[in-house]
DNA sequence: ATATAAAAATAAATCGATTAAGCTACTTTG
DNA sequence: CAAAGTAGCTTAATCGATTTATTTTTATAT
């Protein structure tokens, strides 16, 4: 027993396959069927079970139902949990998810792009690196609806959603300043994206409030752990004076308190830590460690809100909007109790 | 400038659409096509940059070049690191990713499953729910490839990846006897799910050995944590006289950290802990937790190995492979530096 | 009774590829 | 020199849907 095709149901109703085409596409009443024909072509449909080809459907439509989705690596537990979200709220509105890693490869990115045109994705979903920007615009002049979230480009002119990363450090370490720590680093990723030039400045805005000197350490990002791990543990061997230090970002900070650890560095009493991204390590660590909560569940809300308001809209281009939403500083302190 | 089809380059070079798909699928000299036009016509597609429309391509091959991935939750750090990895191989191989969450929902399963059907994916990675027995025979009776991995269905034939589960928690457990530990329970979700009967099986040999009585407390699964929380709590106030605990899975294990936590009790002094799965908790964890690895790279470098094969020998119905990994007990003493 | 409009259904084109089968012109061969 | 072979392409069918244009049937008005 093959699969059906349509041809097969028209055959078996001795009916026309552009009729039950028709009736299977809620345009009975708009093409006057009669009543008892589309009774009886969808009581067979649902007999035996018909699902149209949506190979074929996407061929004629130009649709694909489906949504790409380019996070910087699914692996790392903020963009897992919004693909989730997102996956969840796609598959209800009917829409599936194609998703890749961009490794923040600029390259790479490219050509998932260009796979996913291919693929006739219907819409966008970017955490995008910088030098895509070309590629985006092509995208949005073909009339194809991009989001953007966790950072966006400047030159872009797109929807996205973010959150208020300078806000959100300068008041972490305002924060820290206030509890009397007066050499406080700040290690993160080298990137130039929006989001870490947006964390880098509220961080040095803060402290240039108190008129402290900024320490910045960028790590030049790495598959291999090793190498995230090594310069790091340099840069805080040769800064014995630092008591306080923001991360920029959860990874940085994980591969921080592994440092911490093997250096017999306490936390926080030899090193107070707030990191951006919260998760299960930091609410776990002992004592649990402060960090910038992400509103993970209103980011993926949005984004794909958007995202679908802009499908259901094809054509009509409504001005970009840009979303940016608040995070939540997760002040744990050295009891040893969780406080989230 | 719209997207130029097969037509178009046919027309361009004044050539017949036939020659230039003989040439783009290279079969050139097969089909003897003069070295001077295969010449030109590969020379002015790669000019235009011209890329065959895939979801064509697949109507009418038939093939996709898509892998279903169905895990049971994206955002749970064991199964995104096998995706991430199962992606990285199936994009190098040509192969795209559609992945999904099950939630361990049979009706789910069974209707992305159909999802995937409908969209012609090539082959499927399922770490199944039960219950699905049937759909995957059917999958199987098609002749379309499907690779299990994490847990199987023991009533069907087919390919599978997995641990030896029994022997890690048999393992873990006589860990903690040789340590010492006399009133051990084993936590874990309720499942009957292969993965989970054999660690239960696994503790309970080895408490059955020394003529121990097991303790075994299965929570329910619930997307609300607080949901996992309570019930767990409810049981460690009511056995207070255990000493260590094994944990059946990573988020079950994070689950009771947090729970010790609020409660008070020290791990492992008053409560020595092995959880099943290893990550960055774990291993931050002070002092660090004792953890159940699993071999995340070669378990994805088999599932994806296994399934291009059998991608690669279409048809040639091979005998049905299973593959059983050795974990790797990573013990983590009471000292505060990383072990690992 | 006939022209006209409305209702109901269908034929055929189309989306963009692959591929079996066929055609033409030239070269071999007996 | 006619028959057979072969090199080099092309024609047309096909995959399974959607959709435009068209036809057939029935109802209504004149």
């Amino acid at each position: 027993m093959k699969k059906l095709s349509i041809v097969d149901i028209a055959n078996e109703l001795k009916v026309s396959k552009t009729t039950v085409s028709f009736i299977l596409n809620g345009r009975a009443k708009e093409k006057r069927i009669g009543e008892d024909l589309v009774e009886r072509v969808t009581k067979y449909v649902e007999e035996v079970g018909y699902k149209p080809n949506s190979l074929a459907k996407s061929l004629r439509t130009g649709k694909s139902n489906t949504i790409g989705l380019m996070v910087e690596d699914i692996s790392n537990p903020f963009f897992a949990s919004i693909a989730r979200l997102i996956e969840d709220r796609a598959y209800k509105n009917g829409y599936k998810i194609i998703y890749c890693s961009t490794d923040n490869d600029t390259q790479k990115t490219k050509e998932l792009i260009n796979m996913f045109r291919d693929r006739h994705v219907d819409g966008y979903i970017i955490a995008p690196p910088e030098g895509i920007e070309d590629d985006v615009e092509q995208l949005l002049k073909d009339g194809l609806p991009v989001v953007m979230f966790d950072r966006h480009l400047p030159k872009v002119n797109t929807d996205y959603v973010e959150i208020d990363n300078l806000f959100s450090t300068y008041n972490a370490t305002r924060h820290l300043i206030q509890q009397g720590y007066k050499n406080i680093a700040f290690v993160t990723f080298a990137s130039s994206q929006t989001q870490m030039m947006a964390r880098v400045q509220g961080y040095k805005d803060a402290l240039k409030e108190s008129r402290f000197t900024p320490v910045v350490k960028e790590i030049v990002f790495n598959q291999d752990e090793e190498m995230i791990i090594k310069p790091m543990t340099a840069f805080f061997k040769k800064h014995k004076d630092l008591d306080a230090v923001v991360f920029g970002t959860n990874h940085v900070g994980t591969c921080g308190l592994k440092i911490f650890s093997t250096l017999g560095v306490k936390v926080p009493d030899d090193m107070a830590v707030i990191s951006f991204d919260d998760y299960d390590v930091f609410k776990l660590y002992s004592p649990p460690v402060t960090a910038i909560a992400q509103p993970v569940d209103e980011i993926a809300d949005n984004v794909i809100t958007v995202l679908l308001k802009k499908l259901n809209t094809k054509g009509v281009s409504t001005a970009s909007h840009s979303i940016i939403l608040k995070t939540n500083l997760q002040i744990r302190g050295s009891s040893s109790g969780l406080k989230d």
